[in-house]
DNA sequence: TCCATCATCCGAAACGTTTCGGATCCCAAC
DNA sequence: GTTGGGATCCGAAACGTTTCGGATGATGGA
């Protein structure tokens, strides 16, 4: 069907070896002969085969990526992520090939199934800290790059956005508008991201000499309805909170629809801020004030670590972190220094 | 490193072609050394090589994807999508391979640069209708799958939602409702989907012997603000609209920003119904009534269809028209008998 | 004249599979 | 005893590249 190197090598009169040194740039070649291997090349509408060269050469110019599971809350961060991944792979002449985390039992497997298909790395999101395997990741020799679950080691490394900073940078945001009662809806404990959102909040608390009570953290998991239930219950317990911090612009958003079911007044009674920055973040009322997390250079980042290890054997990767920033919209104000309703 | 079939060979004391089919489960080779060789090939650790399977068998196991550029709009669309596409081709033992639409210039480099990476087969989203080489497509000889953009050809077709449909019951449930005049807020005419939208919004006028007027027609951009222009326009021009039907979620939302700043009640004074059920329809209030695609199957059924082309060549695709439903939420109500206000 | 050097080209092996076309052996049927 | 046929196995070619190790001929210097 498709024109073959051979047939090119037929045409132009000259041998295999010769159309393909001439095509790949070899200086031992003749540049008339080459411009008249080209030219039938052209004719013959040669393209090559890459999986041919693939089996010689052992480069597969691709990468795995893992993903588009387990991550309900963050889809469309997914696809800002995958968008970044693609432009940065496309800028190394990579490929990306998709995964499903799905049906994944052990990192193994994941490694291994890239093996097959020739690839040279794989990055993986949406695992949790507490997946039994994560161990065997670190020690792996074939290039790992994992999506906000740290992990280190020669051909293995992870992406995160700074969680820690973003949370104090939220933190300090509140406290820079007279908040001092700030309570926190952490997400679930299984998400690495919720350890360090914590600690940037104690951090950003101690900073500023405020007292840190494990009564105003809430343990959520992201969904909105726990964040209702955060709102509801950490105002509650402790009246005189004047500010929440939600470690997802979801829980933000249960936050302040059950701050406003209960007679409050955002940002008037009660500021919210949160994290993500998600398209939706904008459409409620009122606007978020939140983290940014940059997905699309998270993504480019990820791959352009990966694509690094993957050309240079003796490379050792580099932990990323990703710096985010606040946005600040309608959900925060001043403290009203009279009390509150 | 890896272990090969002639490692399994040497090891087992079979020839690579009996392994091979010994492995592959073919009839004739006895049941006895089918099991010693399946010991070995698993104390070897052995994993057959894809690269090497797909050279010889020309199966790649293994579809395109362009996508995730030029649709930002729909954005956590294509997540669910992708995820769709994923599980179906998983469930055929499939992958997928990822490639931008950024730099694509015309159809035949799509084409071939899925022929070069062995690949069955594509598809394409993000297309749009005024694409110059979309003609091109539907004879092409490489099995095709558009999203979202008509075409049919012998090796080509296309899944969409069956947005005339969607027009119609979005227009249906108004009328249930009592609206009597009823404007719409389109998307840009690139779209294919905006002609469709159109089209079902005026057969459910008809259909209920309303006038079609033009003047009750906004041509927007999918975009928030258009929405908001679209529903100021339509307003002042039309006082006696009382619900407005718009393209897409983001310019209801849009619209309902609109009225309620022009000091309207939603839906007391104008019911207003989206497109899409986004996300963020649950976030806004009044929640959006709107109409649901459900993009997770539609993922599936564009991988199905590609699927089944590519296992067989004689295979004449089918358009494939996902059914829509209505969600009723807090954006309609009926209409007031008494005039607005 | 001879030898070294250089530019240019090519044959053949290799990558790891699948599969075509036998080969061998054994047993039953004639 | 011959034949036929099934069960089981294997050698070698093929897929489309890249690349190692030369081969060839021309050129220039000694």
């Amino acid at each position: 069907m498709a024109a073959t190197l051979r047939d090119v090598a037929r045409v132009s009169g000259f041998s295999v070896t010769t159309v393909s040194r001439a095509l790949n740039g070899h200086s031992d070649v003749n540049e008339e002969t080459r411009r008249r291997i080209v030219e039938t090349a052209r004719q013959l509408n040669y393209v090559p085969n890459r999986v041919a060269q693939q089996l010689v050469t052992r480069k597969a110019n691709a990468v795995g990526l893992y993903s588009l599971d387990r991550e309900s809350f963050l889809n469309q961060f997914i696809a800002l992520m995958i968008g970044g991944m693609m432009d940065e792979a496309t800028n190394h002449d990579f490929n990306l090939m998709l995964f499903s985390t799905q049906r994944l039992k052990t990192a193994q497997e994941a490694i291994s199934q890239c093996r097959q298909r020739g690839l040279g790395g794989v990055v993986i999101s949406g695992l949790r800290t507490d997946e039994p395997w994560l161990d065997e990741l670190n020690q792996a020799d074939f290039p790992i790059v994992l999506v906000d679950v740290p992990v280190q080691g020669p051909r293995a490394t992870y992406v995160s956005v700074n969680n820690v900073l973003g949370a104090r940078r939220a933190v300090d945001h509140l406290v820079s508008l007279g908040h001092r009662t700030i309570g926190m809806i952490n997400g679930h404990s299984a998400a690495w991201v919720s350890h360090q959102r914590l600690m940037g909040y104690q951090e950003a608390l101690r900073a500023h000499g405020l007292e840190i009570r494990d009564s105003y953290v809430y343990e959520g998991d992201f969904s909105k309805e726990s964040g209702r239930r955060g709102a509801e219950h950490l105002l509650k317990a402790n009246p005189e909170i004047t500010a929440l911090f939600a470690a997802s612009d979801l829980m933000a958003v249960g936050a302040v629809e059950q701050l406003q079911a209960m007679g409050f007044s955002v940002p008037d009674h009660v500021s919210v801020v949160g994290f993500d920055d998600q398209d939706f973040a904008i459409h409620v009322s009122p606007q978020l004030t939140t983290i940014r997390q940059d997905m699309y250079t998270f993504g480019r980042l990820a791959v352009r670590e990966l694509i690094t290890m993957i050309n240079d054997t003796a490379y050792i990767p580099k932990h990323v972190d990703l710096p985010c920033v606040l946005v600040q919209r309608g959900s925060t104000g001043p403290v009203r220094t009279m009390g509150r309703c």
